[in-house]
DNA sequence: AGCACGCCGACT
DNA sequence: GTCGGCGTGCTC
């Protein structure tokens, strides 16, 4: 007798071991493969799983196996996508079906649906030349290699010079915005992938993928297939440009962070763009940054890999500094437009305040300078477009009592609720958290002591509308935020309103920024960034300076040479902090080298790596004593000391969200090696007490962080 | 994570 | 007498 089959199986449960299964060969129809998706039997009910070992026996006891019922109509996930999947599973401590099964597209994880799935794709690749109505690309955003700037073909030149084929090579393509950085990048790619089975994966930040690029990177490679990964495509559209990026059928795999652990079996080149960019960082399940993961698959397969940044992180910056990356510049803006002036305005000297003879309407108190107030007025005039930004969206932060010290508290979070006015969110107006969605309606009178007069304190995007279109009645005003996109336009058709002109005045948060250009913009006001500058967060003003250097690049991108550049009028309190100063000149490296000084002093990462344990309770105290014990038990086992430390369990600095109270256990190391034996300690000594990943004592649900971007 | 099995309080 | 609380144990 023959001996049976046996595979095993990860499905996506927090359970750290793999499941043994029968395979019946002559059932199935074809010989197991590691990397086979699969359904399985598990319990009373049934899951898709990955095949992760093929083998004749078990550990188990073989007669209570049960079979694979299935085998889903899809390659195996090739052998490189799985070692990155392991790697990302062990390194950031999760699961390895929980690590690789949430990767594959719901499309795909219906066994009900294999057997339609597989004649239909199977008959769309028969019929497949259909699609080549697509030839007719219009070239827009194409600059052809002999219109680049000299700083572009001086970087191009040395990013060809110095890429193999098949050696692992990392570069940081530093440049202003507006210096070129995508035509080099996909000048770069379209050389590498003269082969026509190469395939090259273009990373964006979530919100930088817009049709905008996506019809650039289309421009430059008219012949080639495209698959295109985020999570605003459809379901089924994204299955389908899944399928085609792991079977290879698709070259280039334009996508955010989840495209990152796409199996890609012809992969030549990787590009991250805006490789700073924090959401990179996953932020629910695996914690994996897919800009690290990239550079890990790079150098696994032994592939060049481009960073693409005009504000480096630190990280990468410095690895450039070290000679780890090549580091290449474009220093010189594109199409000759100047950099921005930046003007920062400091609120404490009164010649910059509003005096209240100015223009306003009573009772609608606003904060806008007198320099910005002038700069909208004079740019309205020449008729070029202002960007007014303030991060807080809503009508204002929150909701005072004139009587008595009652404000807007959330109930559930530990955090303010926000007033909105009329339309935002229904049709009258309401107080919102932003943090767990609770919405409530104003009250008419204080909950404490029953006065009728609250108070809108301090301002948001929704209360600036109102103020601008009071001051500039006859301006056109547009607000653009999550609620203002949410709501009949989506946000491509606010972006088009812009691109058309038929705005004057834009009045939006941060995401006006992101991965837009804007040709008739010749004033960025930017109301609200001094928050950032004394935060918790030792990364804060790293993106600070970040957010200010993007907010400043779409200021004068279409002024041509000699023509005066765009303004950039930043309110603060605090002028004199480095993020303004560096600003100010536009010295990114001169901040850069700053920011390396600084953490080198404080031991802080890159100069250490990080971890947090994460840990969520209905009280506070019990989530703290939970990692105050796990701390102790770290300290007995001789974990802690030596080059490891552990500090004291701390709030979360949104210590409660929706009545869940959140605490966490910083740990660092300046070894590596040292960080992981202890972070995997601790994952079997959580594991040993818990089920899945909720501890049996208080219930208490916990969670490993590697490389945590914000604490 | 689900989901069943299993031993102690207030209800038709 | 039962319905049901969630403690604990298992899933090949």
């Amino acid at each position: 007798m023959p001996s049976p089959i046996v595979v095993q199986v990860v499905v996506d449960k927090p359970l750290a071991q793999g499941f043994d299964y029968l395979w019946d060969k002559a059932g199935l129809g074809l010989d197991p493969q590691i990397g086979h998706v699969v359904e399985v039997p598990f319990g009373r009910s049934s899951l898709v799983g990955v095949v992760i070992k093929v083998s004749t026996h078990s550990d188990y006891e073989i007669d209570k196996l049960k079979a694979v019922t299935q085998v889903a109509p899809l390659p195996p996930m090739d052998p490189s996508a799985l070692r990155l999947m392991n790697f990302a599973s062990q390194y950031y401590i999760h699961g390895l079906g929980e690590t690789i099964i949430p990767t594959i597209p719901q499309m795909w994880k219906k066994p009900a649906s294999w057997e339609k799935l597989s004649n239909s794709f199977l008959d769309d690749e028969n019929k497949k030349p259909k699609k080549k109505e697509s030839e007719k690309k219009s070239a827009e955003g194409y600059v052809p290699e002999s219109e680049l700037n000299e700083a572009q073909q001086f970087a191009l030149k040395q990013m060809k010079d110095s890429c193999d084929q098949e050696k692992f090579h990392a570069a940081l393509l530093q440049g202003q915005t507006g210096s070129g950085k995508t035509a080099v990048f996909l000048h770069w790619l379209s050389t590498l992938l003269d082969d026509t089975k190469a395939q090259a994966l273009i990373l964006v930040p979530e919100i930088n993928l817009t049709p905008q690029l996506e019809r650039r990177v289309r421009a430059y490679f008219p012949e080639k297939k495209m698959a295109v990964l985020h999570s605003g495509v459809t379901e089924k559209k994204r299955g389908t440009a899944w399928y085609e990026a792991i079977t290879g059928e698709a070259q280039i795999i334009l996508g955010t962070r989840l495209a990152a652990l796409t199996p890609l079996p012809n992969l030549r080149a990787i590009v991250v763009d805006e490789e700073h960019d924090p959401s990179y960082k996953q932020q629910d399940g695996i914690r994996y940054s897919a800009r690290d993961l990239a550079i890990w698959r790079a150098h696994d397969i032994k592939i060049p890999i481009v960073l693409s940044s005009a504000t480096p992180s630190l990280e990468t910056w410095m690895a450039a500094k070290a000679g780890r990356y090549q580091h290449l510049r474009l220093d010189q803006r594109a199409q000759g437009a100047a950099l921005p002036n930046v003007h920062l305005l400091n609120l404490r000297d009164p010649q910059n305040q509003l005096s209240p003879g100015d223009k306003v309407k009573p009772g609608l108190h606003i904060s806008l300078s007198k320099p910005v107030v002038a700069a909208i007025q004079k740019n309205l005039n020449e008729s070029k477009q202002s960007l007014v930004l303030i991060n807080r969206r809503g009508y204002a932060p929150v909701l005072s009592c004139s009587a008595c010290p009652w404000l807007s508290k959330c109930h559930q979070c530990s955090s303010y609720m926000v007033m909105h006015k009329a339309g935002a969110l229904g049709g009258k107006p309401v107080l919102s958290c932003h943090h767990c969605g609770l919405v409530k309606g104003i009250p008419s009178h204080c909950p404490d002591c029953g006065n009728a007069d609250l108070k809108a304190l301090g301002q948001g995007t929704q209360k600036l509308e109102d103020a601008i279109e009071e001051w500039w009645p006859d301006a056109r005003v547009l607000r653009v935020d999550t609620d203002s996109s949410r709501k009949s336009k989506g946000a491509e058709e606010l972006f088009q309103e812009i691109h058309e002109g038929n705005v004057d005045i834009v009045v939006g948060t941060q995401m006006i920024a992101k991965g837009h250009d804007y040709q008739h913009v010749g004033l960025v006001a930017v109301l609200d960034s001094d928050g950032r500058l004394f935060s918790q967060d030792f990364r804060a003003a790293e993106r600070l300076f970040a957010q200010l250097v993007q907010v400043a690049g779409r200021a004068g991108r279409a002024n041509k040479n000699g023509e005066r550049s765009g303004d950039i009028y930043i309110e603060t309190q605090f002028p004199e902090s480095a993020v303004y100063q560096y600003l100010l000149r536009h010295d990114v490296d001169g901040f850069l080298a700053h920011l390396a000084g600084e953490r080198e002093e404080a031991k802080l990462p890159p100069f250490c790596y990080q971890a947090l344990v994460h840990a969520e309770a209905k009280s506070l105290d019990k989530a703290t004593r939970f990692l105050s014990k796990l701390k102790e038990r770290l300290q007995n086992q001789g974990l802690i000391g030596s080059g490891l430390k552990a500090y004291d369990p701390v709030p979360r600095s949104m210590m409660r969200v929706a009545g869940i109270e959140r605490a966490q256990l910083l740990i660092e190391s300046a070894d590596r090696k040292r960080l992981q034996t202890v972070l995997e300690a601790i994952d079997s000594d959580l594991r040993s007490q818990s089920q899945g990943r909720i501890s049996k004592e208080d219930r208490i649900r916990w969670l490993i962080e590697r490389d945590p971007v914000s604490i």
